[in-house]
DNA sequence: ATTGTTAAAACAATCGGTTGCATAAATATA
DNA sequence: TATATTTATGCAACCGATTGTTTTAACAAT
């Protein structure tokens, strides 16, 4: 339970004679301390395990080099690969990284914001959750000029950095896909509709639709709470017990595709024949599944990267949080053979 | 660019007419303020958006409320669940979590743990690389008394905590089973045998067979690097290609089993006729292939919660971190048709 | 009125770096 | 030699909370 005495730059002053500003400076690499003063008291720093204690310089520095980030769940592929590419570049950088999952839950968000500026974060990272509908709670960072990039999941009427796909021309070019492939009667896996990434996929959907000539039928369109496989399934049958079943199904993620496929499978609808579909997200599910799923993939890791560098350069370049910067990514048609009806594509 | 002045116990203080120590205390309920003072002081705080630096106080404590990770990938599905766990039960005690990766690289996992101990986390939570066979880089935490709970992935020679699965009795039981289901020549892909999960597994699957009378055939055998997608695929053609080819597979991940049955549904082996699967996870993929994939599943979630109590009891218990203590959490054989030979289950 | 007891609040040091300014020493310039 | 300039280092305040040790005030007991 004793624990070894830490060395501090305390230390360093007394055994190498020097006062404890110019063991900080030199330990900085301070261009107004000698190299020799530097070098030797690296050395000794070295020598004696001395290791720096960022919350004295956080303190100090009224900032830390920690980014936040606020996210649903953190076990889901987008998220994880998102916070992967973060990490990378936030570590690259010399950051940390603090997680925050709000499992979806509106008061978890507003607690956890908290807990991460109490932290005195340097920027934050946010995609929102499912019940997020105010953004009231971010306002105190930006108060600190704290930068907030918000990824993916992005609020309409914030004025802050986002990093997103293009959700519109992915819902387009998903449907348009499916259009091409002969679809005449293309169903919609619409998610919560107050989220914009589903919103303006479902618009996108919509005027590929219309842009080629086909009707929009709201009985096709489901607005599904949480995209979840269950619901899916659910849904699904729902759709293809219709009348007037559907040809094709753009899913606005790739878990409500993947349970759309086996429940057609079940009922012997055949996929793509009869039944094509495309997802979101490009999922390992989306590869696994048979027939494997066309689906648009995202650049997650990327989107991580980028969203660091943006806090990254923020701080560097003392720049003003509440001034919006956009950058929007693209998305990729991934065509497998869920949806090739003409080409025998895999 | 100009930020808002915080307010500071100090401003309190001068406010109200108080000693910045009375605001303190107040603020943290200590009993020997008076009710009435208590309640004036916390109702001016909520008034004035006062919000508690975490920093400073950190400083003062010489430990932050943050619990650091080392996992060597973020995105992979038990790892990312096991995150998930150690977030809720962190943050439902109050404190946060650091994250970092090694990417699988040795050299990162040291400079993380640098990173980490300068943030002087007051815990940390690992679970080991590919490339790790030392660990001389967490002895500063055991020096400081933080503690370590190694999870999954430990080091076999390292005094400290763990939470683990019963690797042996998992690859005992998931062989057993394809024995039981018939199969007589069962092939294993074993990962690095330096980590002891990949070791301790092959070890089961080799006793099974033994305690069965069925003869071990090192050819059978095959210890995957990365157990990644493309080596299960190559491997698996290998074995399928002997001229006595195995009936059965103990893949030590989900991976690696999904491509083997890819693979021997391409060549026009049956699964599970002629050649049964069973994997190691339960990540989503083995429900989606198909014939759905028997494996063996992880409380990811749990041992996460579990991690982080172990560290939140050792701070307020104020044990010494260098007694071990091991939890070893159960496994579930899940059967599925990659390996239902006899029974027709799913 | 004196002393003892308790409750409530203040004092002041502390945690470990950082940094503007002052100072000292070394070198250059007049 | 005196003064200006440059280089290297030290001084001391500061960041914002926490806490052991007084101090003060209020009340009770003698």
């Amino acid at each position: 339970m004793k624990k070894k005495k830490e060395v501090t730059i305390y230390d360093l002053a007394e055994t190498l004679k020097y006062s404890p500003s110019t063991i900080s400076r030199a330990l900085n690499n301070h261009k107004s301390i000698s190299q020799k003063a530097t070098k030797e008291i690296q050395a000794t720093a070295r020598k004696m395990g001395y290791r720096p204690n960022s919350i004295a310089a956080s303190l100090r520095n009224k900032k830390s080099k920690s980014i936040g980030i606020m996210i649903a769940r953190i076990n889901r592929p987008f998220v994880s690969t998102l916070i992967s590419g973060i990490e990378n570049a936030a570590r690259k950088a010399g950051h940390n990284v603090l997680i925050s999952q709000s499992n979806d839950l509106y008061a978890n968000e507003v607690s956890n914001a908290k807990a991460l500026y109490d932290s005195r974060i340097c920027g934050l990272i946010v995609s929102l959750g499912m019940e997020t509908k105010s953004t009231e709670h971010f306002k105190p960072f930006l108060e600190q000029n704290i930068p907030i990039v918000f990824v993916d999941r992005v609020p309409e009427d914030f004025n802050s950095y986002r990093v997103i796909i293009d959700n519109y021309s992915a819902g387009y070019r998903a449907t348009k896909h499916l259009i091409e492939q002969g679809c005449e009667r293309i169903a919609h896996f619409a998610g919560a509709q107050h989220l914009n990434v589903y919103n303006l996929r479902k618009k996108g959907y919509v005027d590929a639709l219309i842009d080629h000539g086909l009707k929009v039928d709201d009985s096709l369109i489901i607005d599904l709470e949480t995209m979840g496989f269950e619901e899916g399934k659910k849904s699904t049958k729902m759709l293809l017990e219709m009348d007037n079943p559907p040809d094709g199904l753009f899913s606005s993620n790739d878990t409500a595709a993947v349970s759309a496929i086996l429940t057609a499978k079940e009922k012997g609808v055949k996929v793509p024949e009869e039944f094509a579909v495309i997802g979101f997200n490009d999922d390992p599910i989306a590869s696994i599944v048979e027939p494997a799923l066309s689906t648009v993939s995202h650049p997650a890791m990327k989107m991580g990267e980028i969203s660091t560098q943006r806090i990254l350069d923020h701080s560097s370049r003392n720049l003003d949080a509440n001034i919006a910067e956009i950058t929007m990514l693209d998305t990729q048609i991934i065509v497998r053979a869920s949806s090739s009806k003409k080409s025998t594509i895999k």
